[in-house]
DNA sequence: AGGGCATGGGCAT
DNA sequence: TGCCCCTGCCCTG
């Protein structure tokens, strides 16, 4: 479930397991076997998250960069680890733990500068403190794309995927095909705002849950959802069922290569 | 066994 | 706008 959500709460995972330590960092699969060879004895001092990319700050200016990409996965558990499952492309051990990063789409060492160089492409990460939403409202103003889109784009909001772009705009009531720069202020800001919370919840809680209490299964008499990706949502792959606030069906469409879903009448144009 | 699809994005065109 | 890459799972046959 690689959104933004996830990369922070692996940031932390990371942190609370090596930061500080003298690590072993392996390449199983091969794939980052001379990196890794570059990396390995060295001490891991912290991480950080931005957006969808993930940073291993190791001593002597070198970081790892991260980015799971649709598939990728890392797993934690206790040393000793066993011999790789599958293709591990990074193996980390230390302090009594491992972890195992399989299948991301990006995995290479990097200067601080060069890391430097990949934020300063990413718009503002509501999951971070420092966010600047402003930086997203500006964008929306020159934007020519439809809301739905921008929501996506990672130089506007850094994070957000196909999940929270669904839900926060069904949340807001707001039309995917709104021009983004028809949006206005008043309800910009409600949606920055529910990213926040929203995305925050997903780190806290490891899965994506958007419905509000008085529509949640119990309420509604419905049995709950037990969904891939974990959670309970109002519309991300519900197509063809009965929106839970107004029983509509729930709408499928291909917008610029992904698929958005929606509801067609409680996001009315 | 094999195809399609997925929470993503870079690149060529 | 497509095409391609990362991997695993679920469906069909």
């Amino acid at each position: 479930m690689p959104e933004g959500h996830v990369i922070h709460r692996l940031a932390g995972q990371y942190d609370v397991a090596f930061a500080g330590a003298v690590v072993s960092v392996t390449s199983p699969q091969g794939r980052f076997a001379d990196s890794a060879a570059l990396l390995n004895g060295r001490h891991l001092v912290d991480t950080d998250a931005y957006g969808k990319h993930l940073f291993l700050n190791f001593d002597d200016d070198r970081a790892v960069h991260v980015h799971l990409g649709l598939y990728g996965k890392v797993t934690f558990d206790r040393s000793p680890a066993p011999e790789p499952v599958g293709l591990v492309r990074m193996r980390l051990e230390g302090s009594g733990r491992y972890a195992d990063l399989r299948g991301p789409a990006a995995c290479d060492v990097m200067s601080h500068e060069q890391v430097a160089a990949v934020v300063d492409r990413l718009g503002p990460d509501p999951i971070r403190t420092d966010a600047d939403s402003e930086l997203a409202w500006e964008r929306l103003q020159t934007s020519r794309s439809s809301i739905g889109s921008v929501l996506m784009d990672q130089r506007t909001f850094a994070g957000v995927g196909n999940i929270y772009r669904a839900e926060v705009l069904f949340r807001a009531r707001v039309n995917p095909h709104r021009e983004a720069r028809a949006v206005r202020r008043r309800t910009f800001d409600a949606m920055w705002d529910d990213l926040v919370t929203l995305m925050r919840v997903g780190v806290r809680d490891g899965r994506i849950d958007t419905v509000l209490p008085e529509h949640e299964p119990e309420a509604m008499g419905r049995a709950p959802r037990d969904d891939r990706h974990g959670g309970e949502v109002y519309v991300y792959r519900r197509e063809g069922q009965r929106c839970f606030v107004c029983g509509s069906k729930v709408r499928l469409e291909d917008m610029q290569g992904r698929t958005l879903y929606w509801c067609p009448r409680c996001q009315r144009r």
